[in-house]
RNA sequence: GCGGGGGUCGCCUAGCCUGGUAGGGCGUGGGAUUGCUAAUCCCAUGUCCGUAAGGACCCGUGGGUUCAAAUCCCACUCCCCGCGCCA
């Protein structure tokens, strides 16, 4: 949700934002709403108004016991009117509301703008690619041969997209998290493990309305939702508060499963456990003061960054274009890791900042003083570990002539053994 | 799941029975005053519309009754206590 002030006062700000994020929205009926709204606020509260005053008078009247008949048929048209003018204001509202939660957020000037991923920039390269002296297999091939994945069970038992993580990769799933949370929490990062499923109203805070359609899982006869990740569910935290600016930056590690239909995937990457509908992740993410939050998202691709060297696994940074970046962010970094079997740089970090777009909808604000009127916070979120994706890469680039995995050195305490 | 008790403007609380402008205390910020870190007094401290003046809204949420609802009625929700069930 933008700040209704700057969409009024520069409607072609907003045009030019849309048309950069190639969306289709009827920005000219959400301007005539707006304008709706208020004028017909302003006439209910007239109209209130003089319901008061009646009422005060009827009130008076009947202590001095005088005859107060006058005043109450005076009263009963007047409630009616409003009741007629209320129930056209309620309907401008939820029209202007829906409206509203469905328009994207601002864009950073730093953005290339471009329709799709073809116009992402890339921002820098590390890491040395690995080569092989041998005929490289996949992670489906390697998963398969050393019984570390059972898709064909999980998909008479689940459907597609789902898997059995067997022997030493489930203990190299639970060493990436651990070793996440360690790495984090040394960066002072508040851990949080969170709710998996959250109504609706902290969901829309969170998410876009399409969104809705083509990520999040619904409980039936529930009002929850499945998590896409542990962000949906930390955003909401703070929601109706107003933090202490003192406290600013809150910085948390949401650890969690993440649950994603993959509606508008169809055909990619079918097999495997790179695109699944379960996973787990470590996350970053912050509430910040609005004059911080361009510093906090640095420092947070930044970390991810040193993660990924400490994996040793190589990478590149990549800005996305405005028509690849999510409609809830103002500026989105992806981290991509190489994937050897693949011979491809692939998505799996995603560092964004939403601004004030999801403290607005979630009524999240601070200040400094109880003196001051309360201000929106800025909201960051950025992945540190997603577990499938990542082991994909270790598996791939890690791989040894037998058809074994070298673990990487930090994460050999955990798994037990220096290979799988 | 059953029974009981609760939810009031940051926190605590009055008002509810008997409908008629939501009052007090604490905390926090600002100011005044007095030779001290203290005391006292004044102002501010929820949301929306508005440049402002001003006005409307706000008593967990949503309905209903009424000229008028924090107050009466119904449904839902969350919290607390007891019982039951349970990894």
């Amino acid at each position: 949700m933008l700040d209704p002030k700057i969409i009024r006062d520069n409607p072609d700000k907003i045009r030019d934002m849309l048309s950069a994020r190639s969306i289709d929205f009827p920005f000219d009926d959400f301007l005539r709403y707006d304008r709706e709204r208020r004028d017909l606020i302003v006439r209910t509260d007239e109209m209130r108004k003089t319901k008061n005053q009646i009422s005060l008078e009827i009130a008076s009247k009947k202590k001095s016991g005088g005859d107060a008949s006058a005043l109450i048929s005076k009263m009963q048209s007047v409630s009616q009117q409003l009741q007629v003018l209320e129930e056209d204001q309620v309907r401008t509202e939820e029209a202007y509301r829906r409206l509203s939660l469905t328009m994207p957020n601002l864009i950073h000037e730093s953005v290339p703008v471009g329709k799709d991923e073809t116009a992402n920039k890339i921002i820098r390269k590390w890491g040395d690619l690995p080569s092989f002296g041998f005929e490289i297999r996949d992670h489906i091939d390697l998963t398969q041969r050393l019984g570390l994945v059972d898709l064909e069970r999980a998909a008479k038992v689940s459907g597609a997209r789902f898997y059995y993580l067997k022997n030493q990769l489930v203990k190299l799933n639970q060493a990436l998290l651990q070793f996440a949370l360690e790495f984090i929490t040394e960066r002072k990062f508040v851990p949080v493990q969170t709710p998996y499923m959250i109504n609706r109203n902290a969901m829309e805070g969170a998410v876009i309305a399409e969104d809705f359609e083509d990520v999040i899982y619904k409980v039936e006869g529930e009002d929850l939702f499945l998590i896409g990740t542990s962000e949906h569910a930390i955003a909401s935290m703070h929601s109706d508060e107003i933090i202490a600016g003192g406290s600013l930056p809150l910085r948390y590690a949401g650890i969690s499963t993440c649950f994603r239909k993959e509606a508008g995937a169809h055909g990619r990457d079918q097999k495997g456990i790179f695109r699944v509908h379960q996973f787990e992740k470590v996350e970053q993410f912050v509430f910040s003061r609005p004059d911080d939050s361009w510093a906090e998202h640095e420092k947070m691709l930044s970390n991810v960054e040193e993660f990924y060297q400490k994996l040793g696994l190589p990478y590149r940074i990549v800005l996305l274009s405005s028509g690849d970046m999510g409609k809830v962010s103002a500026k989105t970094y992806d981290l991509e890791a190489w994937m050897a079997g693949q011979k491809n740089y692939r998505e799996v970090a995603s560092c964004s900042n939403c601004l004030d777009f999801q403290a607005r909808r979630l009524k999240i604000r601070f200040r400094d003083r109880t003196d001051e009127p309360p201000q929106y916070l800025h909201t960051l979120n950025c992945t540190l570990v997603a577990t499938t994706r990542t082991m994909v890469s270790i598996l791939e680039n890690f791989q040894t002539v037998d058809g074994h995995i070298s673990v990487p050195k930090v994460l050999q305490k955990y798994v037990g053994s220096s290979t799988i």
